[in-house]
DNA sequence: ATCATTGCAAACACTTTGCATACGC
DNA sequence: GCGTATGCAAAGTGTTTGCAATGAT
């Protein structure tokens, strides 16, 4: 995605585009990896040598707030981000520890009393081993 | 749940039945809360004074080793336990923080090229403001 | 000059590890 | 007595906080 793009939809969404952010969204929907604070941070360092983690982290909580990427908690020790945030499904490998997107092709769950609350968000999240570790066993 | 029947599931699956065990387990069943290890400490360090964190790692782990227990990781900041493991979902509070179980009245989701995936575990995880919550706001 | 943003360092919180002690057959 | 279970203390890891420095208008 070009720059100009993504620099126009931080400003839509109401935040002012540094190049922390931009750097940060960027990265965030070039990888499929639903990457962890670490793994933007070790990936960025290198092109902006000042990097915090704290701007990482409050970055990330600006974005979600903002409603730009989901969080995902299928990992049981480090907080992910995803910069989908339409329904779709996750699955963790416990081989390998990637997390993969997964589609619906039906989506029909009807859940008793949820009424009675006001969603938000819904995760469904898979765990098991994926195609290539299969292979390799 | 007498405390003879719990001893013998957790003897049915390859568990000594010791003191902490079956009071964690006991504790597990009863509560409804989906407790974390720190709400289980605080509980039970009453009826066994030199009960140790380390001792219901050790503990939960084990059942969950054992099919005994189901981990969640809806919370971006605790692990979480249930006795329940069956397929059921699960609904967090973003006011109050409690967790409730909710149940499918159907469930039919399929997914694409999940049969290229082995399968261990589903979670569905449903976010927002519970009915308690919504009365008093 | 003022306000927002960044980022270092310290503090925190949850989890894991190492190892010595205690328990049970 | 020997293997298992327990539990203290220390280390480890991810996250949050306080605050000073920087940057933008």
């Amino acid at each position: 995605m070009k720059k100009e793009k993504l620099i126009k939809i931080l400003k839509e969404k109401g935040i002012s585009p540094t190049l922390q952010r931009i750097k940060i969204y960027e990265y965030l929907l070039e990888s499929k990896e639903h990457p962890t604070i670490d793994m933007i941070y070790k990936d960025l360092i290198g092109e902006i040598p000042t990097l915090s983690k704290t701007t990482i982290y409050n970055t990330l909580y600006l974005f979600k707030e903002k409603g730009l990427v989901q969080e995902l908690t299928i990992d049981e020790n480090e907080i992910r981000f995803d910069a989908r945030t339409d329904l779709h499904a996750h699955f963790k490998c416990i081989k390998c520890g990637k997390i993969f997107d997964l589609e619906f092709i039906s989506k029909d769950f009807r859940i008793k009393n949820l009424e009675n609350y006001k969603v938000l968000e819904y995760h469904l999240y898979i765990k098991g081993i994926c195609p290539d570790c299969l292979k390799s066993y």
